[in-house]
DNA sequence: TCAGTTTGTCTAGTCGATAAACAAAGTTGA
DNA sequence: TCAACTTTGTTTATCGACTAGACAAACTGA
């Protein structure tokens, strides 16, 4: 059955547009955000008193007149829930605990050395229960948890296929669920990231981003058209897998010439072993570098020039407004970038280069994190704002 | 100002419901689309009674009953109103009229060799001017034009670059629109393409589609999530000038290795020469193929290889539900399709091969054209249940 | 001090969807 | 053949969300 559409439904979307109204402008009066939306004074006002009596809002005072009544300022009430939001890496396991507007108000990092599944999840719910410990009492506790994985996720939240960290065919979400009885969500950490850029990062103007989560291997989160793009399954932004070299050297995924044999971390301290450097780790390399030690410069450089020729593709097809580099290497970005540009200015199709900016994540670390926050706050907001039935 | 829900919206949408149900579903019944689309009985009789006032739907007598009255059968009046499309190709343009429905009333087709903007619009003029005459009297006429372009468009319908026409910064769309006074759109011709098979032809049950239209160069229309994707100013699926071949041929775009450097017709009419074939035709070579000629053969076979690495590239990309090619080089199909299945098997990571279909366009030539009579009747209709204001 | 302005609430009215009653037109089985 | 049951489509009463506009409260500025 199609989606319908009636007063109900109408009420549901101009309250969430009230609230997001408010998010996005706070501190803001009920007079104005009728200003914004275009809706009627009397209905932002009982949606507003709505919005209160459900403790999402609250009023902070009043602010300056401009001419006539003060107005009294809305506010989201951040604290009136947290989520639990966990990245998932091959290396360590890195959770949050944040409010409703995304702020983090507690922090644990746990190193890991064994990727068995049962072992990881172990530890995880171990910070879990950590973050759980430290939220502090609030009208709706904790409202979701959320993971992301650098593996392939499909989009009712299986993890097919984790290869870093030798995953196949896992159910982390109804383990999760089991145990905590909470909204759980699993994403692949790429759209995570992307979307946490979108929603707190470098990418809030911005409807076709395009974040490339280059570490290890390469993945690719899409955000298009305001909204992420996950494909058929969910399988999509497999662009660490795009043959950049036709009949180039064989990929452990079947496929020749992927961009990320030539393009990420791996890549990197591979060639770095070849140029007789041993085995060094990035953090080793950046340093290096630093140092103004040449082979470790060049290493960067070619790096860059790699990356670039994939980014210049992402420009030819998906014409975004904004590009997005992040995950580990973003260490590496004064050494990465120059080339990078060099080689995006010089490949891109002029229309396509025109409008593109070229960014590092602006949250560092946190994109995936606050992704995935990003999107456990907004399923909390989308069922709270929904939960009245027609026969209420 | 944002969009804000009231009656007068629930009221547009349902109805615009109620039409796309009766187009899809026909012949149905009230009762029938009440059932399918959730609506009340009473809310479907007052919105059909309204679209048959407005023509755009007619009764066709009583259907069977199943135990009981027998249902009065509702069907779109297709031909309350006609559109022409044009496909504007380097060779030819073709133009045909269309009722509602997309069913072909009449056709023109006229061969170029001179193809400087001013010849052209007269040529594109004097055909559209032929379809004209050809519609049969009608309850709303002529209800748009719309012409298919290969070069790049924006969002807002000027054509900035059609390399192989020899155009830039053309406006195409005010010329028309100052001659003729009905809404005018202006597409790609691989983005209509796309939206061709999706309505009309192989992709009808599909929502993530690439299609690939391989003749000259290559261009690609992409569906994703059921909507055409443009990217921020519509300069999206320039996929023919994606890197297979890092440091490859220069390609006049300013890029180097580009698919369509590979994969394309002009690509392989180039090899076909330097083959000792001489200047031939792609239908040239495809008789020599049909009378076993070995050249042609293999040429195809190479071709098809090359367009196998690309599309394997855009399945890890987009996770699409269906690949479709079309344009010219269909064609030579059958010589094709063979060497680029077995690449895309073998190149293909696992996940995203299992649900892809590979198709050729089932409406062979027919694909940009009723693509953009899409476009034109979807713009009708939305305008058409649109028209009531509400001081109404 | 008072006219004008801004904010926020309240009330009456409009309109579209819904549920339920109803009329019309069929089928089915004894 | 005919009564009971079904299905279709219309009509009517009601509900509820938004809107316009009135109104009160609170503030500015001359």
């Amino acid at each position: 059955m199609s989606q319908t559409w009636n007063q109900y439904v109408v009420k549901k979307e101009n309250k969430q547009l009230v609230l997001e109204t408010i998010i996005h402008h706070a501190p803001i009066s009920r007079a104005s955000i009728a200003k914004v939306t275009g809706l009627n004074k009397g209905t932002v006002s009982s949606l507003v008193n709505e919005l209160m009596d459900e403790h999402l809002i609250n009023e902070s005072g009043t602010g300056v007149s401009s001419g006539g009544r003060r107005p009294v300022m809305l506010l989201l009430h951040e604290t009136a829930g947290f989520t639990i939001s966990i990245d998932l890496g091959v290396k360590h396991i890195l959770g949050v605990l944040t409010d409703l507007r995304g702020n983090i108000h507690a922090e644990e990092i746990i190193a890991i050395d064994n990727t068995a599944f049962d072992f990881i999840s172990q530890q995880l719910m171990n910070c879990i229960d950590r973050l759980k410990q430290q939220a502090p009492t609030s009208e709706y506790g904790i409202v979701g948890i959320g993971v992301g994985v650098p593996g392939v996720v499909t989009t009712d939240g299986h993890i097919l296929l984790a290869p870093n960290l030798g995953w196949k065919r896992v159910s982390l979400q109804q383990k999760l669920y089991d145990h905590y009885q909470v909204p759980i969500l699993i994403e692949n950490e790429a759209n995570a990231g992307a979307y946490g850029e979108k929603v707190f990062g470098i990418g809030q103007a911005t409807n076709q981003l395009v974040y490339i989560s280059a570490s290890i291997g390469i993945g690719v989160g899409l955000l298009l058209d305001g909204q992420l793009y996950k494909g058929l399954r969910g399988f999509s932004g497999e662009l660490g897998h795009m043959t950049i070299e036709k009949d180039g050297a064989a990929c452990r995924c079947g496929n020749n010439g992927c961009w990320e044999l030539y393009a990420s971390e791996k890549a990197l301290l591979e060639k770095a072993e070849q140029a007789s450097l041993g085995t060094v780790t990035l953090t080793d390399l950046v340093e290096k570098a630093n140092q103004g030690e040449d082979i470790a410069i060049r290493l960067f450089k070619e790096l860059g020039d790699y990356l670039g020729v994939g980014v210049t593709n992402t420009i030819h097809i998906f014409n975004p407004e904004q590009v997005v580099l992040g995950n580990s290497l973003i260490q590496a970005a004064d050494f990465i970038l120059p080339a990078m540009k060099k080689r995006i200015e010089k490949n891109t199709i002029g229309f396509n280069k025109n409008d593109v900016k070229l960014n590092v994540a602006q949250l560092g670390q946190y994109s995936t994190l606050l992704g995935i926050a990003a999107f456990t706050i907004e399923k909390f907001f989308s069922t709270s704002v929904n939960n009245m039935s027609p026969t209420e």
